[in-house]
DNA sequence: AGACTTTTAAATGTCTGACAAATGATTTTT
DNA sequence: AAAAATCATTTGTCAGACATTTAAAAGTCT
């Protein structure tokens, strides 16, 4: 591991890459521990707090994690799907919120993305997430919930499809489609017939992945996209007529 | 914007978290400067090292970005599908290595979430993305080609159908799922039929592509999806069988 | 000898104070 | 008025110190 003194990149930047590359090249193996805090200043010929500047940058990005005490020091992390979720859930969003992608845009992409996980779902979802779709269901068909919580349990819904691809990479990759659209959706009014049609489309989905017929819950999936857009149409242009007034 | 005294978490984590918070719910806008180093530690009562580790950890993140000088500071990012893009492979790719997900799940994936992408990319690639598809398949055709070039080539064929969907987010979501294959494609070794066949299938593909038939640039890419499993169930049975004798 | 307590050493977490370097704004000089 | 020099502000880096945590080692008691 080595850093050019030529470079004018910060030295807490350069640091931070070469221990990454050498734990995305396979020099550093889950789990090792890295060399002491001190024992990287002296190798880099650094202080000791650009040494840490470095690695927690490196912690950022959930590549290493501290423990401190006698045999403490900074560890190679596994990287594991749980710790990545909420990462990309986060950066997906403020990919939307930033970029000003339209509803239209997100939406589409989020069901492109789900109707290619209805036929394994259809085929593979277990006897939990099936009862999971069906709680939700019956949530947002309660009278009196928030917008707030119905969008909730609409994601909650979709993420138990997505989950019954039984592909931990697909859910990996679906997480920040679905989940970044929630403060889209939050932005939309659901009048009871909206929700009751929604649930209804959410009613379909399931029987179709409850009998396995991967098509029927891609095209209830597409009539829910186009459900969603006119939903989000209606209440855009209404407050755009009401901006203008 | 403030922190628990009485938090276990290290207060460059929670100073970082505070900050994050502040930008996600909006009270930071984008280009916006925040406090200097000095005003965040006379604020958080904590010394300048520990803040300055906690906006590392919101650059490594790409959250903010720092300038040195008169008017420098700490600028809040607007994060560009550019920057999440890079990122976005490497966790793809590490939560692939790390993790011991087999070739076939990767690949499930992956061409499911490209099936996702075929029918939008039949209707709106560019006469550019289209040109893209065929040169990448003239490359691969050339003999002399090392493994690891195909598998680029490749990638770049892929790369080309996805962004035909015109759908930013899809191609930054997929990013993830095409890129990190490759280290496992390169694992394989491809003899001149097997890549006469997967030229072939690119080749159906992007005619379909061009005439704008989803459905039949969908069933390209599961035969495609066919042809790699076997290959790679192949070229792994073999190595198995080798390690035996 | 074995179980419990105390001590110790090593590591990260945090603080203080300082200087270096970059950079835009200000002042001075031509 | 334009160019040059100076200045002030801010981040980048360093040195050294102390606090805190933790496991291992040493010691003590039964």
């Amino acid at each position: 591991m080595k850093i050019d003194p030529s470079s004018s990149d910060d030295l807490s930047v350069q640091i931070a890459q070469a221990i990454k590359d050498a734990i995305i090249g396979g020099q550093l193996i889950v789990d090792e521990r890295l060399p002491s805090e001190a024992e990287l200043a002296d190798h880099f010929q650094v202080s000791r707090p650009t040494v840490r500047e470095a690695l927690k940058r490196l912690a950022a990005q959930s590549l290493i994690r501290t423990q401190r005490g006698a045999t403490g020091g900074a560890f190679v992390n596994r990287l594991s799907f749980e710790d990545a979720y909420p990462q990309q859930v986060t950066t997906s969003t403020l990919l939307l919120s930033m970029n000003a992608v339209s509803f239209d845009t997100a939406c589409e992409a989020r069901y492109a993305l789900e109707r290619a996980c209805a036929p394994l779902s259809a085929q593979r979802r277990t006897a939990d997430q099936l009862a999971t779709m069906r709680t939700e269901m019956f949530r947002q068909s309660q009278p009196g919930l928030t917008d707030e919580a119905f969008c909730a349990s609409d994601v909650a819904f979709h993420r138990a499809l997505v989950d019954g691809a039984g592909n931990p990479v697909l859910s990996y990759q679906l997480a920040g489609a679905v989940e970044a659209m929630q403060p889209l959706m939050n932005m939309i009014t659901f009048t009871a017939r909206d929700r009751a049609r929604i649930v209804d489309l959410h009613g379909r989905i399931a029987d179709a992945i409850e009998s396995g017929d991967g098509t029927a819950a891609s095209e209830g999936l597409s009539d829910l996209e186009k459900e969603t857009r006119k939903l989000a149409s209606d209440v855009f242009a209404a407050r755009a007529a009401a901006v203008s007034t």
